[in-house]
DNA sequence: CATGAATGAGGTTTCATTCAT
DNA sequence: TATGAATGAAACCTCATTCAT
């Protein structure tokens, strides 16, 4: 892959791309990114050809940078509940921290603009993670046909707690612990509380 | 005198906009919808006088239709549990059985042209429904800060199952049952398997 | 000439004709025209077959009323300096009384929607009247040639002097004697001040 | 780098833009002003943002060109009147070379396009001519109140002979005399015929 | 390689006018 | 006669993309 000249200028466009669509949704001009990126109209069309390949690059890589969250985020990995708990609070914790990149995320992904092509590549980053929580799910959520299913699930109710803890700051703890047994609940295997 | 104004033109350009906004997102343009309603593009700035209107009268009626759905659909109201499954069988059923509404519905509802105050009429929709279930939530949800929490996860998973059903028509049955399951795990007071 | 039914409806439509015009110039819409006299849009049609019937009408109309407000101003025909002072003050406190109107009237004026021949048709509403203070009027300004000189200078002298006042009603007085004054120095055979 | 904004589409604009606010009015569309330009009509838009932005320009830009005109029409400053009488002569003559100019300046300044502030900037383009002629004037309007009327005044009784002068070509060096003669009488300070 | 001027198709919206009621 | 719903051409403006510099 013949890296373009600039690593800079293609993050920067990424960047800029990220508050424009948070924002604007999918209609934020080419025109807008490039400007808050600092680089000429023109320009973009050698990092992205198409407006569609930018939203598509966009999505892999935000996508990209939540899965390292997660990863970087696992500390206890002594029980199945732990694991799950640290990779739900990394994830509330990156949508909290990153509100324009979630909700860019969250407007790409009703988009058809985003392939199916793009979409299996998102697919495929978050594999092994799962794998960690799946142990401890409902051996009705553990076959072939329906973890993909239980992954689904995990994330509505993620983006659902995230968008509550973002419009609701004084009660995110409560939110996100709240959310947390509800995910445990539906999805493992177990349910102590 | 003068011919009084259609309703059925009204409702054409609804089922019209309906099927653009599922198709192309809220970027489908008014010369398509007027054209698929049948009527010329300055009637439809007629019934709706901007475009942003028709999305808000778009996305009013559609949840419209989907709350009387789903009150045509209590059955069996004798436990919380029959109730909310009623509910849910009958929410699915609905997004199953109107696709495209359904996934106008998903776009429109990420998007700033939905106003606030649409918003809040939808909600206002709901309420009695809401009741019904939520006499069978965790004591956790039942708060006021936390009822809105709730619906929105029970939203969120139902809104998950549909897309796989869709996805997977074959598995369709499983899956709702599924989601149902992980739906009164995750919200119900109790969890007797 | 067949009467249309009703001379109020006409008038209404005159009237608003008149504010829009002022307000938003000859690109005023038939719409709101029509709302704010109180009928239909097809209405209008009926009363005047085209805008731009409507619009030379309007312009006749209102210089029909300004000659009819001069000619009701003659007070003291004893010399034909307090002919012409009459005249002068009649003309600005017609246009400071009726603000719109006066706004309209110039507005139309320089549009090419009004026709030479309405442009003629007005011409010919003020003809006695100049008469009288031609009669004080300088040699050169008297010929066949240049009387509709003089009075061309005798109305843009006026119309400045009303759009000042209008500016600067606290100065009105001033501007309007001292208004008369220049008129009466560049147009009048002998300067006595 | 990349090819720089060119100043002659950019004066090409203000030409057409001319013409056509001449013939048509401010209601001259966007499109004819481009083509006749020579341009696409997405690039009126990136020379001026804004139809009214281009009206406004041009307002200044004519205007601007009538005043350097005034300056280098004065030859004989010797007295009062020869300075006048420069001022008058080149006023006229541009009117009469640049007619479509000059009627589209008459039509834009009737209209709420122009804004106060681009008004506001035209005034201050005249200064020093004016206070060449008010060493004339008489005293009522050379105090500071008075002295915007006076050259309202003015500029009244030049767009009326300009006006004449074009209506009626044979005669127009007798109309720009009486005309000059007229104003000389209503302003200045003496009226020695 | 980077730039940004140029493009023109296509977007939303307005409006004078017609005509069924 | 009066109405106002319907029309579609035309208005202003945006934008992804190209390409001369």
């Amino acid at each position: 892959m013949a890296r373009p000249r600039s690593e800079d200028k293609k993050q920067a466009l990424l960047d800029a791309a990220t508050d424009a669509v948070a924002l604007q949704g999918i209609a934020a001009s080419t025109a807008l990114i490039a400007r808050n990126a600092g680089v000429a109209e023109g320009t973009l069309f050698r990092y992205f050809p198409t407006k569609d390949d930018l939203l598509n690059a966009l999505y892999l890589h935000l996508k990209t940078l939540l899965c390292e969250a997660l990863q970087a985020g696992l500390k206890d990995m002594s029980t199945p509940k732990t694991i799950a708990c640290d990779v739900w609070n990394s994830y509330i914790s990156w949508g909290l921290k990153n509100t324009l990149a979630q909700r860019a995320v969250r407007r790409m992904s009703v988009s058809e603009k985003i392939t199916p092509e793009t979409r299996q590549q998102v697919n495929e980053l978050f594999p092994e993670l799962y794998k960690l929580c799946q142990r401890a799910m409902r051996q009705e959520l553990m076959t072939i046909e329906f973890e993909d299913f239980g992954d689904a699930l995990f994330l509505a109710l993620a983006e659902t707690t995230i968008e509550f803890a973002l419009r609701h700051p004084a009660r995110s703890q409560e939110l996100i612990s709240l959310g947390f047994e509800s995910m445990w609940r539906a999805l493992a295997q177990e349910n102590p509380v």
